[in-house]
DNA sequence: AAAATTTTTTAGATATATCTAAATTGCTAT
DNA sequence: ATAGCAATTTAGATATATCTAAAAAATTTT
């Protein structure tokens, strides 16, 4: 077993690669990648062949990428610190989850194992990050709770909030002024089929229109 | 007032001259810069070089270089985040004092003032750090104890260990392997004339004979 | 199936941070 | 005062991570 050692960058590329491989591990392409990171083609090709080398994604010319398996345990590596870390900054030091993402991001390339072991200790092993993504553990394993998208459910299906998908300040700042916070109870009360916008009634309070794009990147139980 | 913004390899060189300068505030010369940063003389010069065109060192060709005004605030607040962290991992992360160095050197390099003020804020605004340094303000204020090195005490002399100088791992073990933490009381019983290694009495328990080089790295009260 | 378009790659630059080897400057001892 | 040595700088490379512009391949449209 060889020991896979990636710079910041090279973590932050097959992090993000892992991202838009999705559960299907579909290939990723080149822009989508240069998209995410706001980086142009050439310098996704660039680095697509030095992760290549190293064996942590396959790659074929003009076909895109896969993460390989030990690609898909260095990124869950990186995904814990990042999640283990967002924890942190809410649960001990009070930032509120649209302040997270942008320090998690710096303090998850960190290299220090026992730093690691004894952070996910302090916070008492927790299994999901302030916005409701499962935190891998030390093995990559991890598990998300059963969920559906507010925009697949039909009209009358009731449930918990249990994680958000976009986790933008703007996205997160408009979840938290309509009180849909992880763990808000939501009905949903109709369906616009002109733009398939919600009305839903959040915590049996009040009502709230949201548009079809919100809809899709709030999760609740099935 | 204009911004300084600093990479990590400036940050470290910067706080390497700083600690270099000392209090009388010396000029700093290459070849020590190089020693402190296991680099090369050539490495230096060229850093030096950005660092003086940042404005944060003055510089005079063959002339070593002293830290300017501006300088002075950057790396104390480097200082400042290093020395928070050390505190953070050994308080609430329950690492040993000669473990938190490495990381520290790693965490002091993120970017985000909210963070290092809520660090900071759930430390209880700490004071010193676990070596016995005294950490900076947001303003780079900061006092150290009265102190003074065991080497250059009296025979008789008698006081507390406020500070260690070295930070290294095995110095730091053998100073715990004797007991003579940060507020062990410590009375200097002999001195040999011909090495200066003394003969020390440790919480009143036991006698200790140590180097003259461990002396001069050991602080206690005046 | 050929043409047009989009995607991806290559080629050649730029910026940072390093290095080795050679040249230069400063200091010291005779 | 100068010869020799030590410290410092310059010149020229290397490695990483980026970019723009142009070329090549794949895909889509006609």
């Amino acid at each position: 077993m060889k020991e896979i050692k990636l710079s910041f960058a090279e973590e932050n590329y097959l992090k993000a690669i892992y991202h838009l491989s999705g559960d299907d591990e579909q290939a990723v392409s080149t822009n989508a990648i240069a998209d995410t990171l706001n980086t142009k083609a050439a310098s996704v090709t660039d680095m697509i062949k030095k992760l290549s080398n190293k064996g942590v994604i396959s790659y074929q010319k003009y076909r895109g990428v896969k993460v390989s398996e030990m690609g898909q345990k260095a990124a869950l590596q990186v995904v814990r610190k990042h999640r283990l870390w967002e924890t942190f900054l809410v649960e001990k030091l009070k930032f509120n989850w649209d302040e997270v993402h942008e320090v998690a991001e710096q303090l998850e390339h960190i290299k220090s194992p026992l730093l690691i072991k004894r952070l996910d200790e302090f916070l008492g092993y927790p299994k999901y990050d302030p916005h409701g993504d499962p935190i891998p553990d030390e093995f990559g394993e991890f598990k998300s709770k059963p969920r559906v998208a507010l925009g697949d459910c039909i009209i009358g299906h009731e449930g918990v909030v249990v994680a958000v998908k976009d986790a933008s300040a703007p996205f997160l700042q408009y979840v938290d002024k309509i009180g849909a916070y992880i763990g808000a109870k939501i009905k949903v009360i109709d369906k616009v089929e002109f733009d398939s916008s919600l009305e839903i009634l959040i915590d049996n309070k009040k009502t709230v229109f949201i548009s079809k794009e919100v809809s899709e990147n709030i999760w609740i139980t099935e």
